[in-house]
DNA sequence: AACGGGGGTGAGCAAGCGCTTAGCCGCCTT
DNA sequence: AAGGCGGCTAAGCGCTTGCTCACCCCCGTT
């Protein structure tokens, strides 16, 4: 099934140690991805891991813990493209197609962990869940000012801005769960495309 | 949790009979929705359905077949509103905005179903998915042909005629994932922004 | 009154689950 | 050479899972 020269996860998770947890985390991501959650084993984590079913429990205490470090360490990446877009200068259009390109080509890049982390949540124990809800309200939160600022300065013309935060996000985000590495399109063209798309929602007629 | 008066589930599977039937696959639909298919129990579909475990499997050889049934009349039925909006005469502005309309509409109204159609087919057996599967392929179809029709006659500027029908079809299927009852918009208000926000993605310069 | 059969139940089976425990192995320190 | 320890394993515990089976109840027909 994979036949790609660099693997993404094998860097993206580069700064989880020791060797053998970060093993584990990209052998959950990929499994939680396939097969999600509730239906992928210990054993099977442990197994594409190279090790024991009990060996996953030196380094994590238990298979919600996996998936909370996936679930946070993702979104706060997310939310990190998010911040540098829309702290990067420019006109709001300029802001807003720099977010969604970005953003767009993370969740195309790292598909498998995007899928995770947008459609796994729910299975996050309580006070987790909470905790990574916060991270997607301060998501919401950048992606609504650069548009409300596009909307104050005249450039953008919406009619309802909280709404469209939420289309726009929305869209971005489900690109994690159609996106094919076999497929016609490399992530940054998806980038590309769906920056037009989005400026053309707010643009003045 | 459910204070509406009347609960969509009902009367949208009325066509199934037994009674015991239908009791048993709309609450599937609830928990399926809720927790995702792996991690519901037939004995928790069996409680709320009010009956003994084994009292499922009079009706439905396996867990497995409820989802089926489930993802293959959900599946039909939003193809049904697509392919209504399509043959529905007027422009393609019209068609479009009608399609988006309606099919953002059912998969608020009928958010519950939405999330386990769009969501858990890759809970399906393999039989079942490839089936699952052409009816999507459908749905698409449909969607770009509308798209092409305008672009054809000039009605809209489309760069990326099956990149803008992923799109758009992503941005109505989400709706699923994220609508909330008790939120401020209703589906009606969500079709409308939506088939807006679509109309705005492929219009003319 | 006897019957037949579809819809239902209580109990439980085999398998698989998340997770634990007792102990081993190799390496760094002394 | 001896000791301590982090990383790992084989075995397995207690529990839940999807599903089955022997049996029962109710009701229309004869």
């Amino acid at each position: 099934m994979d036949v790609e020269a660099t693997e993404p996860n094998t860097e993206a998770w580069s700064d989880i140690t020791p060797d053998a947890a970060r093993r584990l985390v990209i052998a959950a991501v990929e499994a939680f991805a396939e097969r999600g959650y509730h239906a992928t084993t210990t054993r099977d984590i442990a197994g594409r891991a190279g090790m024991s079913p009990a060996a996953l429990y030196i380094h994590y205490k238990t298979k919600e813990q996996l998936l909370y470090q996936i679930s946070s360490v993702g979104h706060q990446r997310s939310l990190a493209l998010l911040r540098q877009a829309a702290e990067s200068g420019g006109t709001p259009a300029d802001r807003l197609g720099t977010a969604v390109r970005s953003f767009v080509r993370w969740h195309a890049e790292y598909h498998t962990t995007g899928r995770v982390v947008q459609y796994e949540l729910g299975a996050l124990g309580p006070e987790h869940h909470t905790e990574i809800v916060e991270l997607r309200r301060r998501s919401e939160a950048v992606m609504r000012s650069i548009i409300e600022d596009g909307v104050r300065s005249g450039d953008f013309d919406v009619l309802d801005v909280s709404g469209t935060t939420l289309a726009v996000l929305s869209l971005c985000i489900d690109v994690a769960r159609w996106f094919n590495p076999a497929g016609r399109r490399t992530p940054d063209e998806i980038g590309e495309l769906y920056a037009d798309l989005v400026l053309r929602m707010v643009r003045p007629v």
